[in-house]
DNA sequence: ACAGCGATTGACT
DNA sequence: GTCAATCGCTGTA
């Protein structure tokens, strides 16, 4: 049983978001293949409420995903080498979007974790971002396929220095 | 125009 | 534990 992801899943706020794409599926059609992962860590950046954000100050040609639809990839480049992925979510004219840190591959729940490795894993680039996944036809979209997920955390963001008492980063264990 | 650094990772001491 | 890789974004001038 799977079930895309749908526009009232991601058009809440970030942190609830963040929370429940714990145990959902990100897959990715290519010519190549298709790539499915289960998501194990996420983290939830908002706009001018989060000083951590790259949404914190205003709209620019890369962040530009953060302030449209919900549903849309927002993948940046950063440290001169990695790709790291995000979907955009909240309701028309909220700013925010979901950073996935780690998944585990299927179907052998192989660990991936880090943001710039599940870029690598996924092959995200530039051109993968502002895609809107909530399309039928899209090749990037998120699922339902039923896991059951334990132990759900909140804790502390990584690599940033600002807003360290927002706990907007969540693990979790899948069940299996 | 330019210096500094980032939602990171991998290699090396 | 420390540090290089490598480039676009950002603040300052």
């Amino acid at each position: 049983m799977k079930k895309k992801l749908t526009a009232d899943f991601f058009e809440r706020n970030p942190v609830d978001v963040a929370a429940d794409l714990i145990g959902k599926v990100l897959v990715k059609k290519t010519s190549e293949g298709i790539i499915e992962a289960v998501v194990t860590e996420t983290e939830a950046y908002g706009g001018q409420d989060d000083p951590a954000s790259h949404a914190f100050r205003k709209q620019t040609p890369r962040n530009w995903p953060m302030y449209a639809e919900a549903g849309l990839t927002y993948v940046y480049f950063v440290y001169g080498m990695h790709y790291c992925f995000n979907v955009s979510v909240g309701k028309p004219g909220q700013v925010g979007a979901v950073l996935i840190r780690a998944v585990q591959v299927l179907p052998d729940y192989v660990p991936v974790i880090g943001p710039g490795r599940v870029g690598k894993l996924f092959h995200f680039t530039s051109s993968d971002s502002g895609v809107q996944t909530l399309k039928p036809s899209s090749s990037i979209f998120f699922e339902d396929q039923g896991f059951a997920v334990q132990n759900v955390q909140s804790s502390a963001r990584i690599g940033i220095q600002k807003a360290l008492d927002k706990q907007w980063r969540f693990t979790g264990t899948i069940l299996r």
